[in-house]
RNA sequence: GUGGUUGUAGCUCAGUUGGUUAGAGCGCUGGAUUGUGGUUCCAGAGGUCGUGGGUUCAAGCCCCAUCUACCACCCCA
């Protein structure tokens, strides 16, 4: 053990308990994504950097993992560039794709790419993991995955109104009791335009989106030093401390914002899309929230975040509508919306509230011990016949000892054993044990099948 | 990318102002128990103290570098 083998800074190995749960998370998200109609598509983990760069802002551009190009790639530089040692210019001349850094651009990709053979609106889902170069952190890693779901070329807010229908249900069934917080980037715009500063709407969305965390004075430090007017700063402080429902909001939004027209249209979005989901039977709360800003620059409309209720942890799922993605590629005027569900963090909550099931299609349910080879010949055309009828299970491959095997068994969580020697055979039976109570039954093959089937 | 904290057995951690052979609990292996695991008892294995340099008669302990994990900022899932 001299010299340990490793993985790289911020990626991690996982144990097969580990993909069981994983597996569940992604498994409970992709059938409710299935069940609205949305497809599944799969993009290279590579990308050209053309697509890459300049997506992400330019500390965007810094966190992404860059690959070397192959062969002699050295020796076509010319040597002024290497002399002068600037990464900037000679980055290009080393490196020509790199790994994607979301899901969101690669698709907007896909769709410019193949806008002749999508059926539009074109509803995807996509699971893939993505990498940023970013300094690791607990809960923050340099390779994690996204889940994501889009409805890109409808204009509809039906499509917010069904995205977050996916999301109450994504939690409900996975026991999580949940907030859904939307907000309007067309309200942030009005506001900004009401209070004069129409042209510091990144700065003011930046600064507010912090506003939980932070604090109040911290937030307006920030904004004055971004340059935005003390007198701005000022008449933004009633509309960020408005209190009461989300229709009592509202109709204070509506007189506030009454001399923004994008504002108007902000407030008039939202109105509709409460009035989707009114009749949606959520069980899931949803309430507006105007400090939710989102960092992400390319929301044009609603935006949706969504926390747990059952402990302190920050968002476990958000999207929102961008218009124009695609206009980046070359194909402009078409509208998307979509949310990403957080897998890292919702693995987080449910191992602390201990939500994860006990039960596993993907663990072995029943174990034969091992007795030798007349007994393994005897438990063999069994094994086979559990298998048939769908039930995950394995003999011990050696006569070891009884104490050994059990041990593997309990080790492994095997819910049965299986015990057949001398007295079984002779019988033509089969003793199985329920490992959690101990208890154990003599069955004939049917009955053993029956037994462990229906428990 | 900036600033900081950390690393001793598989895991959680002790380890005196620098002093000879680095400890504990849990886990692991074997036995008590040749057809009964999760409880008990007994025995045993396991460490170039993250890695590489340096200071010193002497380094787990001090200094430098590096890697890792973590924390704050930036940004974000």
């Amino acid at each position: 053990m001299a010299q340990k083998p490793s993985i790289p800074k911020g990626t991690r190995d996982f144990s097969p308990a580990e993909v069981v749960k994983r597996n569940y998370i992604f498994n409970t998200i992709k059938k409710v994504f299935r069940l609205y109609g949305f497809q599944p598509i799969e993009t290279p983990a590579m990308e050209n950097l053309s697509t890459l760069m300049g997506k992400y802002g330019e500390e965007g551009d810094k966190l992404l993992f860059k690959i070397l190009n192959s062969g002699d790639f050295i020796s076509k530089v010319p040597n002024e560039l290497l002399d002068k040692k600037d990464s900037n210019k000679l980055t290009p001349k080393l490196s020509e794709k790199g790994l994607r850094y979301d899901l969101t651009v690669p698709f907007a990709r896909f769709v410019v790419q193949y806008r002749n053979d999508i059926v539009f609106p074109f509803r995807r889902y996509q699971m893939q993991p993505v990498w940023r170069a970013d300094r690791p952190q607990k809960g923050r890693y340099r390779e994690f995955y996204q889940c994501d779901a889009d409805v890109i070329g409808s204009n509809s807010l039906l499509n917010e109104a069904e995205l977050i229908q996916i999301i109450d249900n994504v939690f409900t069934q996975l026991k999580i009791n949940a907030i859904v917080k939307l907000n309007n980037r067309k309200i942030l715009a009005g506001i900004a335009e009401i209070i004069g500063e129409h042209e510091r709407l990144t700065d003011i969305t930046v600064a507010i989106d912090k506003l939980e965390k932070i604090g109040i004075e911290n937030v307006n430090r920030e904004l004055e030093e971004k340059g935005v007017s003390k007198v701005a700063v000022e008449n933004l402080q009633p509309i960020l401390a408005l209190q009461g429902s989300t229709g009592e909001k509202m109709v204070q939004l509506e007189s506030i914002l009454a001399a923004s027209e994008i504002g108007m249209k902000g407030v008039e979005e939202l109105k509709t899309l409460f009035n989707y989901l009114q009749p949606m039977g959520l069980n899931t709360g949803v309430e507006l929230d105007l400090t939710l800003a989102r960092g992400l620059n390319y929301y044009t409309g609603a935006i949706i975040e969504v926390k747990t209720t059952d402990m302190e942890m920050g968002s476990i799922c958000g999207g929102g509508r961008y218009d124009d993605l695609t206009g980046i590629f070359g194909l402009p005027g078409v509208s998307g919306v979509g949310i990403s569900f957080g897998a890292e963090r919702i693995y987080d909550v449910l191992e602390q509230l201990n939500l994860f099931p006990q039960e596993s299609p993907e663990i072995t349910r029943v174990m034969f011990v091992n007795f030798g080879e007349k007994e393994e010949a005897y438990c063999l055309p069994v094994l086979t016949k559990l298998r048939s009828a769908g039930i995950n299970s394995e003999i011990y491959p050696e006569s070891a000892k009884m104490k050994k095997q059990m041990n593997y068994a309990n080790k492994k969580q095997i819910q049965f054993v299986v015990l057949a020697g001398e007295s079984e055979i002779a019988e033509q039976k089969f003793t199985l044990k329920n490992m959690q109570t101990g208890e154990q039954q003599l069955l004939g093959t049917e009955e053993l099948i029956n037994t462990i089937s229906k428990s």
